[in-house]
DNA sequence: TAGATTGTTAATCGATTAACAATC
DNA sequence: TAGATTGTTAATCGATTAACAATC
């Protein structure tokens, strides 16, 4: 089920980006737009954005660019954002609170549907209208629930035991907010996060921009 | 003060990735490592370690390796670690309260020194042993500290006017948590975090394994 | 129709990998 | 010394950019 040519993990994480242009477009109710013009707002080539797009399909037409509210809903459909993910938080820590609450995951396709932990004083509170569960009860709730992704946000040492657990429970998709690699096969798909190292990176160009 | 070749993004931001692994060596008691056997730890090709590497120096040595902890320290040098980085928080809602809470970014060389709000019922609480104070005490707060990183955790709509007031300010570093692409010029980089978009990138991957 | 702009092929650029001489 | 492994150059691969024919 697979003839077409593989795209680029490059181009599948400029897609969000283009998702985001296009919303813009549509809140200021720009109704067309050429490659050229949205090479200037989005600051890379219009030649990048035509390769891009046609990777999933000719989305434009000759003479007239690309109609926004399409390509939106276009590429919103390749990045899946009418699937409903559904999702639950392990680790109801701060970030795990941040995430529950954040609003922004719903009208992108993502829906969080329970939040685990193992701290007795957590379980049993509310977080953003989700109850929080016991993790040994994540068996019974995965055997009522389907769950595409676990979001990790547990403590450092807990992660490879949880990380396996997750996926003998068979979800297949990780969100992972901790620090450690992830080695779990080709049946779980993992994205890192790696607040620290986005930090580090931050840390490494302001050291030389200082340094010019 | 820039004879030296420019080192491409792509090696940096892999710079915290050996960090951390050399960080694990470290506590695994392990002295001396070849490129070859930390290759198969982080899954990438020993070319590319000695590549990576041999950007900022001769670390090896031939028919040795690599010495681990005077490696830990020239990769810790190089991301600067040892800058003590001073950094405030703007923004102390959920996410701005996970960051202020994380304990890992002090001994990666950054010290959280401030947390900003606008909101009454914020100001005036402590997070993390950091007093919330409101964001027109900036400048005050500004010129009796030197700030390096503003972390921006601001909702969506106030981004543009406290990303420019960072600005003025003389602040040289942002780590942005917003989904908004900052426009700020040459002044002062930008590390963007975009949560949605890796969110939305593992959406995809699912998608494209169950289709397999 | 003429002008504009895409879709797509070809050229360029940069990053990764391979190979091996240098050397510990 | 012989074996191991780096540092570094050369080859390959892939991604970006340029160019232009197709066509709206």
């Amino acid at each position: 089920m697979s003839g077409e040519k593989k795209i680029s993990i490059a181009v599948i994480r400029r897609l969000p980006r283009y998702f985001r242009y296009l919303s813009d477009l549509i809140k200021l109710d720009i109704k067309r737009i050429s490659s050229k013009e949205l090479s200037q707002r989005m600051d890379i080539t219009a030649s990048q954005i035509r390769q891009d797009l046609n990777c999933f399909g000719g989305f434009g037409q000759q003479g007239y660019g690309y109609n926004v509210e399409l390509l939106y809903e276009e590429v919103g459909k390749i990045l899946g954002t009418d699937k409903g993910f559904k999702c639950i938080i392990v680790g109801a820590g701060n970030m795990g609170n941040a995430i529950a609450n954040y609003e922004n995951f719903k009208n992108r396709g993502f829906e969080m549907i329970g939040i685990f932990d193992v701290d007795p004083k957590k379980i049993g509170t509310v977080i953003n209208n989700i109850k929080v569960l016991h993790l040994d009860d994540l068996d019974d709730f995965v055997k009522n629930h389907h769950v595409d992704i676990a979001i990790l946000t547990v403590p450092n040492k807990h992660v490879v035991g949880v990380a396996n657990k997750i996926k003998e429970l068979g979800i297949k998709g990780i969100w992972n907010f901790t620090p450690t690699d992830l080695k779990l096969g080709d049946e779980v798909v993992v994205e890192n996060v790696h607040l620290s190292d986005s930090l580090m990176v931050l840390g490494y160009k302001l050291k030389e921009k200082e340094s010019e």
